[in-house]
DNA sequence: GTTTATGGCCAC
DNA sequence: AAACGTGGCCATAAAC
């Protein structure tokens, strides 16, 4: 009833795996997902003295921006949504807290929100909603602070925490994390970097002298789109070396590709998911804020120019209604369970699932193929580095000192080369990974290459 | 006083 | 009766 199959789908997947036996994916699970979750037990190490700095800092910053709104809007909870729909609305009266209207086709209730989205949208009507956004984004990054304290682990004069990385969670075979989650720390800002209040900043080396890198898959999901689909425009985009996610950007808001920040091209990644992954121009239009008219022509221009990625699209809604799975590349499979009715949005859900599983799921798998081979030499070649971490398409590594330029071609050479080969895949496009190094998570910059 | 649900938001 | 997908976590509100 949680819309994700519930038991009916567990039993088919278990009829699976005893089926499967000794095939390509469960090998591939077996060798790749289930060491890799082992092997990186590893812990990441903490810089306690940051993390009290960090954790005196959001509460000063808190305090000030609490009394503030405090001071208009009265003393409500900042924290409770619900008090703040009654006083936004009681202090600005012009202001619509809905994130669109609907019908309202019977006497239906209205349902208040107080999200990002919404407050972003409003917050020309009154100079207390930025700071209620404000609030909102260090009372979230605090909790990257003071939450991890009940997962600290002392190893002599180190501090660690010891993240959970599993790969049996995900319905597309994707890793998590947990206790704590290290996949969604807050990126770093230059703001929030020139306030001292980047939370990325307390992870550090646990080598004296050591460093931390991160080799990330570029456009990973977008190269896998274009092997899975076979699409010829898709294909060349790559062949040619573009960076479709700047592209994207760059055309939307009419400047050259010179002038798209990473703040921006991060807007174009949103966008150009949004549409791969079967979004509406509704939702588009809200995300750019532009007719919906106009979201409508940028869709149409998507599939007028990747006809091929629509097609394998609609071979994968088909065998979705046929079987009732969908099956990727490497043979993985995602079940559901029938809809209703394909049409309502539970089943149009479904077929936009069907689209994005075997996408998201092989990319898993070429970053985790790549990342094992990357831990193998590294054990191999009794290097005294550490692969201990990884966020979807991306890898960690804490680097004893003097070993960090040649993980940096193990990292390289494994990511862009992984053996898919032996699990039955021929990978029809190259791999790019980028490659970012510095003195925290928090502080790295990319390495230029030559 | 516990539990569970919800709203919200971070990441990829 | 919604409107890219995948996760985890926290504080409040509601229910036990
Ligand atoms: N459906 C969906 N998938 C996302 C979204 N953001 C990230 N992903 C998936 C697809 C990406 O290829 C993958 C890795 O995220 P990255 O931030 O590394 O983006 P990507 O690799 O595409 O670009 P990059 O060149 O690394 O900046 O995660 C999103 O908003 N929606
Ligand atoms: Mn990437």
């Amino acid at each position: 009833g949680d819309g994700y199959g519930g038991f009916e789908v567990f039993r088919r997947q278990l009829e699976e795996i005893e089926a499967q036996g000794l095939q390509s994916a469960f090998q591939l699970h077996k060798e790749t997902y289930a060491q890799l979750s082992i092997l990186m037990n590893n812990g990441s190490c903490l810089d306690l003295a940051e993390n009290a700095a960090l954790g005196e800092r959001y509460i000063n910053h808190l305090a000030q921006l609490s009394g503030e709104i405090r001071a208009v809007l009265g003393p409500i909870n900042l924290n409770s949504a619900k008090q703040l729909v009654g006083a936004l609305t009681r202090k600005v009266p012009s202001i619509t807290l809905t994130e669109y209207q609907w019908k309202k086709w019977d006497d239906e209730e209205e349902k208040f929100s107080t999200k990002k989205a919404v407050l972003m949208r409003e917050a020309h009507k009154h100079p207390i909603i930025a700071k209620v956004l404000e609030y909102r984004r260090r009372e979230t990054l605090r909790r990257f602070v003071t939450g991890i304290h009940k997962h600290v682990r002392k190893r002599g004069k180190l501090a660690f925490v010891e993240t959970s990385i599993r790969g049996d969670v995900t319905v597309t075979h994707r890793m998590s994390s947990s206790k704590p989650n290290l996949q969604n720390l807050a990126r770093d800002t230059e703001e929030e970097s020139a306030l001292q209040l980047n939370v990325k900043s307390q992870y550090i080396s646990r080598f004296l002298g050591g460093t931390l890198s991160e080799a990330d898959e570029s456009q990973l999901e977008l190269r896998i789109a274009a092997i899975a689909s076979s699409d010829g425009a898709m294909m060349d985009a790559f062949l040619r070396g573009t960076d479709v996610h700047t592209e994207l950007a760059a055309m939307m808001r009419g400047i050259s590709t010179k002038h798209v920040t990473e703040a921006i091209r991060q807007a174009g990644k949103t966008t150009n998911f949004h549409v791969l992954y079967g979004g509406a121009a509704f939702g588009l239009s809200l995300r750019l804020g532009c007719s919906k008219p106009e979201a409508e022509g940028m869709i149409a221009q998507f599939y007028a120019t990747f006809h091929g990625f629509e097609a394998w699209q609609r071979a994968q809604e088909a065998f979705a209604k046929k079987h009732l799975y969908v099956e990727s590349m490497f043979g993985r499979r995602r079940h559901f369970v029938q809809p209703r009715s394909w049409k309502a949005p539970e089943g149009k859900r479904i077929l936009r699932q069907a689209v994005n599983a075997p996408i998201q799921g092989d990319a898993s798998a070429v970053t985790n193929i790549g990342i094992k081979q990357a831990m193998d030499r590294i054990e191999k070649e009794r290097l005294q580095s550490k692969l201990f971490m990884t966020v979807h398409d991306s890898a960690l590594t804490d680097n004893y000192p003097g070993e960090r330029e040649y993980i940096h071609d193990i990292l390289r050479d494994e990511m862009e080369h992984p053996n898919t080969e032996q699990f039955g895949v021929k990978l029809t496009l190259p791999l790019q990974v980028d490659i970012k190094t510095g003195p925290t998570w928090g502080s790295m910059s990319k390495l230029v290459t030559a």
